[in-house]
DNA sequence: CGGTATTTTCAGGAAATTCTGAAATAGATG
DNA sequence: CATCTATTTCAGAATTTCCTGAAAATACCG
């Protein structure tokens, strides 16, 4: 290997490493990340063993994460012809990228939030002492907030990106 | 206590309780989201040995874990005249909160996240081949949007909470 | 000071999460 | 349908994260 191709590939290895660890604090797991990383910056799709001798990681860990990815919408399967294995390849464009996972965190966390909040809300809403006028009142304003943001969300993801550059523009301006 | 007042300790335990699993989703631990979904809904500040019995958990647990709220900005130390104790009282204002978690999290995910692109870009600048061409292309448009969307974080958390408003309104137009 | 109340730290144990490796299943091919 | 290849599942091991309880440190007070 050349002393260019080695360079990038150390490069490339560190930044695997870092997103891993970036993974974990973001709260999703090491190795789903960096197999997110590796095929961001691969070339062409990788089968589930080259992912594995990548990686250093075995199969059931790398099949589990790999469909993982695909559930989050962040991966693809595509298959050669003439072979029978599948092959994954990564959604590489980084607006589309932010909206899968914008899409996937309101529903993995935001939603359920809002329906313990809407809950709790109804079950105090006839109550009527002081705590639970105020109890009550802080699940309406968590809730109102929480609903505002996942709506944003969505408009935000469903709007083509130039708009929301130009609104974002204005924001910053 | 009366029926009502029990009708309202059951919700509250339920918002607690369930604030705590939203919290490991989030990648946060359940106690702290408990104490934190405790303090929200608590009409005055309470003191270690309050948030220990409320929660059914240790010293160590309790103090650490108050300890990191107030980091994160989501709680103040607050002392009463003529007690040595210290008490703690929760953000109970939604904005604000929101303002706090983005500021943190920014700071623990999104900047060291930056760092790491703005690296594995650096050390590929100058490769020529296609491979080497293409990662710090990848590098630079992951970069590019997450320094966007650091500045978006800070403009949107320091402007007036009613500019703010008029914005998303013409978003959600 | 000496005594007491409170906070802080941290070693070791408990619990939760993640990973491995191998067995079971599914799918293709001749 | 026998065989080969690839995918899926999952019990138990490894690792990481979290919690307890007690000891150490700190702060206050007479």
């Amino acid at each position: 290997m050349s002393k260019a191709a080695t360079e990038l590939a150390k490069t490339r290895d560190e930044f695997i490493a870092q997103w891993g660890v970036m993974g974990t604090q973001w709260g999703i797991n090491r190795t789903m990340a960096q197999i997110h990383a590796l095929l961001m910056t691969a070339v062409e799709p990788l089968s589930t063993d080259e992912v594995m001798a990548a990686l250093d990681i075995s199969r059931g860990n790398a099949h589990t994460n790999l469909k993982e990815l695909v559930n989050w919408g962040l991966l693809r399967i595509v298959t050669k012809k003439g072979e029978r294995r599948e092959f994954f390849e990564a959604e590489k464009d980084v607006w589309e990228m932010f909206r899968r996972i914008m899409g996937e965190r309101k529903r993995r966390e935001l939603d359920p939030a809002l329906n313990v909040l809407t809950r709790c809300k109804e079950e105090t809403a006839g109550l009527k002492s002081a705590e639970a006028k105020a109890f009550h009142q802080q699940m309406t304003e968590l809730e109102d907030f929480l609903s505002f943001a996942a709506k944003m969300g969505d408009r935000a993801s469903s709007m083509p990106q130039n708009k929301v550059m130009q609104l974002a523009m204005k924001l910053l301006g």
